[in-house]
DNA sequence: GTAGAATAGTTTAATAATAGAACTATATCA
DNA sequence: TGATATAGTTCTATTATTAAACTATTCTAC
């Protein structure tokens, strides 16, 4: 791929993906039910996904650090969104779980999030967003093996 | 699109997307200086490309309210990155302009992010990165159209 | 031409996400 | 067993954010 092209596409990436994640936020920032942020939803959904993570767990996927994560895991405790089970085994280990109302809540919230991009995305004949959803997809897979960059920057010591 | 494909196509979307925001930010993060953050980084790159742009004219862009940027660009001037220029014809209105500290500071970064975002689209060939760019463009086009959504919310009043 | 409405931007107070360091408790390993 | 590693929390400080109240202007409709 010749330069100059390079520079253009990498140009128009960093352009469109800021439009379209500072749009999609703010939409599904107003889908949002008044007791609930966007990072604590990504929270639930993960949960919701991935029964019995932990705390570690979410801290890698979400790149952040681990101390981030209790204080989201605190708030969403508090609304008795969630609650910690200690593992038996291995007593360092706390495993998350969604409670009931959790559960409802993160349903309500996918429901609402799925009609909002189902509007966008039905814009564009199949074919088309198969192919960008694919290559969107061996962009997330190429980002997870260059993973040189974590340890020393997420995670404290 | 048949009604199971979209739900599929919906769900791989909010998973790629998740997954590439979240690492590219961390990376992204990494390469900053010390003294700035991304969304310092993203003001300073809007200003770049936007002489003379406003307060509002941010808020709009960024999809939040005017004191949200009111707070950045105070630490932006604090950092004499940028300079507020008031309007002689409107004086209600203040422009926005790096100095050239910021704008030097905004094109050393910009040429870090582009080298790290070009080891990944290198792997991809031509014709596809190009395909996935130009999807993404009419998506981003999209999302500017339905603004329904601004208004009575990233305004105060 | 003036009163009332709209607009641009700031200030203030509160909340959330975040980093980083210090810490507790537990487990692993040599 | 003693040193080291790991899981998670606490604490402190910073940043981004909202919402509401505010100042200073400009616009508009009468």
């Amino acid at each position: 791929m010749d330069r100059e092209l390079l520079k253009q596409i990498v140009d128009r990436y960093e352009a469109a993906n800021f439009l379209v994640n500072r749009r999609l936020n703010a939409m599904i920032r107003e889908l949002m039910p008044e007791e609930l942020t966007i990072d604590q939803f990504a929270t639930l959904r993960y949960l919701r996904m991935n029964e019995k993570s932990t705390s570690s767990e979410l801290a890698d996927i979400f790149c952040v650090g681990k101390s981030s994560i209790t204080a989201i895991i605190t708030r969403l405790f508090d609304k008795s969104l969630l609650v910690r089970i200690p593992d038996d085994k291995d007593r360092r280990v706390t495993y998350l779980a969604l409670t009931e109302e959790g559960k409802r809540m993160c349903d309500m919230m996918e429901e609402k999030i799925h009609t909002l991009l189902s509007k966008f995305i039905t814009q564009f004949d199949e074919q088309e967003a198969l192919s960008f959803i694919h290559t969107f997809e061996k962009l997330a897979a190429r980002l997870m093996q260059g993973e040189e960059y974590r340890d020393e920057n997420h995670t404290e010591v």
